[in-house]
DNA sequence: CTCCGTAGTCGAAGCGCTTCGACTATGACA
DNA sequence: TGTCATAGTCGAAGCGCTTCGACTACGGAG
């Protein structure tokens, strides 16, 4: 053993008795070897507090044992999303026996150049893919392994996850339905608000309106047969227009008790609104809200949100790219359920 | 140059027409090379989009060019002081071309032991030490080149970066005294809150006081002649407390116009109380809060307060770390100037 | 009793880079 | 005009690991 460097395999093969390639074989797995050679290496290891140079390891094997994420760690994205799924990758990667290399979306294509002609990552996580992304173009020239999350507007031949919209509307007709309401709606957004991502506030929608059909199942719970109508307006961000479209939907249905609300700067004149029309939301009057949980919980009184499982997501995006990098198949597209938090 | 592989150092020098240790020199500067000679090399390099192998140059020169970030990815650190510290240490760890991998608090002592033993980093940031921090000893042993964000008990032979908390004290009464306050006060935390950071309410408490000398200097604006009198308060977080507390220095001191608020739960019932006490905050008395800006952004009105500049203090941090990797002497401790920010 | 497959191990050949020592011009100096 | 630094370049020796092919025993099949 050198003192001024670390411990290397050739010190545990020493200190084992065998070859370095033994030592090596009985880290990997990858040949068979009897269980008393074996003990004793793993004894050195343990002994001499052995850890595989990454480097040296990353060039014979061409593996280095590290994947790179890449977040938006500037601009909009929702904080506690962004911590939940950084953790969650880490933590999923680690347990992968994978270190995690955090870059900024600043680097931009360059950056994923860099990193994958370097050979310092063996995949790739991409947080926040628009539909129109340079980086998802640059991922595919490179060929580098990678999990979108996100869908851009060709994924093709792309693996990419992300929340079901579908689903994250249909939970909310139900929530409203669970509480005895028959008639619901969906307050939308401006659409300008969602051109990144296509077809995101249609998902939505269409789940929400889904429901107007015979849903209920009866293996799974009370078959809920919802008798009712649901209806999903837009509707512009600002406060006054707010205020207008809900006015107008209360007065065009006066029956209804329910309301989804998929436009987060709208919620607080939301409530402004119905409270001024008399309606006691939590009471009479039921509202859920999809976004960050913030949003729900920044009004009187808290609203119940759906929200981003962003852990789960996190979790599913390393555990994809794993079987990627062993050279597994994954599926192109992948829907994560939204989770509804109630207050 | 190999189909499969990447482009390698001696794709280049072939390309270039000269030895791989050319190429190397020319990449490193750590050798004079002929201006002609070094222009085909760059040629080369970018005509073939050459990167250098991580893992081989780690391995030869024992130097992996990154750096480790280990934080508190889970619990109750402050997001956005979180995010804008990743975010600054991230591009700041760029501008040294250095990349940076993410740990999380929760790995320990053990994670640290692992990156060091396998060279995969040269140095590392630890984010918010505590007092008894168990990773600090580890650091301590392990040798690795290494900032800390926060103060351990035992500093000694470490280099540690955190917030001038005399200087926070010290803007806030700045603050309130240029508000023409003559007679102010600071309400504290009950000390239990601040177990984990050594002296860090005294200093506060320090800088807030030593505004009742006159601390006045011509030369750099008018010359501010505190004439009136600054107390500190204790004050338990619970919200009766608070408002007892607030009660009472009132009566006290009828003349009080000003409140430094070093008590983040503590802040909206202080505002009750206030209010209560016909007091009009922004007009005949002002309040400033030592905290994360979210605190003054949740109260109405809107309050100042004085917050860690995260992005900064990340440079420092990854300054401060490079110089250490390239054997230069760095300060053992730094304080960083508090911003207080006006709404 | 011989032959062969297999489990278990070893040695050597790289992986792509940095770095050290050596070598050759070149020009400065005496 | 010979001598010496010095600048500029090359070749080779690793860095610590994985992996391939080869070798040795050993046991079961023929």
């Amino acid at each position: 053993m050198n003192a001024s460097r670390g411990v290397t395999i050739a010190d545990v093969a020493a200190r084992a008795g065998v070859a370095a390639s033994t030592v090596s074989y009985v880290l990997s797995g990858k040949r068979s070897i009897s269980p008393a050679t074996a003990q004793r290496v793993m004894d050195a290891v343990a002994e001499l507090g052995y850890h595989p140079h990454a480097g040296a390891r990353s060039l014979a094997s061409r593996r280095a044992g590290v994947i790179a994420m890449m977040l938006p760690l500037r601009d909009g994205m929702h904080l506690p999303v962004l911590m939940q799924f950084a953790s969650g990758a880490v933590t999923e990667a680690r347990r992968h026996d994978q270190d995690v290399l955090l870059m900024t979306a600043d680097e931009g294509p360059a950056g994923l150049a860099r990193v994958a002609a370097s050979s310092i990552v063996d995949g790739l996580i991409l947080m926040d893919v628009e539909v129109r992304d340079p980086r998802v173009e640059a991922v595919r020239r490179l060929g580098l392994p990678s999990v979108l999350i996100g869908f851009p507007a060709d994924a093709a031949g792309l693996t990419c996850v992300d929340l079901d919209f579908t689903a994250a509307g249909r939970a909310c007709a139900d929530y409203l339905a669970e509480r005895g309401c028959r008639d619901i709606a969906l307050l939308g957004a401006s659409e300008a608000v969602y051109e990144r991502r296509t077809g995101f506030a249609e998902r939505v929608r269409g789940g929400f309106l889904d429901h107007r059909e015979d849903r209920g199942r009866a293996e799974t719970g009370p078959v809920r047969r919802f008798a009712g109508s649901a209806v999903a307006v837009p509707c512009p961000d600002d406060p006054v227009s707010v205020q207008r479209t809900v006015k107008e939907l209360l007065t065009a249905r006066p029956e209804l008790t329910g309301l989804a609300v998929h436009n987060e700067p709208a919620v607080p004149h939301v409530m402004h609104a119905l409270a001024d029309a008399g309606k006691l939301v939590g009471e009479d009057f039921h509202v859920v809200v999809i976004g960050p949980d913030e949003v729900g919980e920044r009004v009187h009184p808290r609203l119940p949100s759906v929200l981003v499982p962003a852990e789960r997501l996190a979790e599913i995006a390393v555990g994809h790219l794993m079987r990627k990098l062993d050279g597994d198949d994954v599926p192109e597209s992948t829907l994560v359920e939204p989770r509804l938090t109630t207050r």
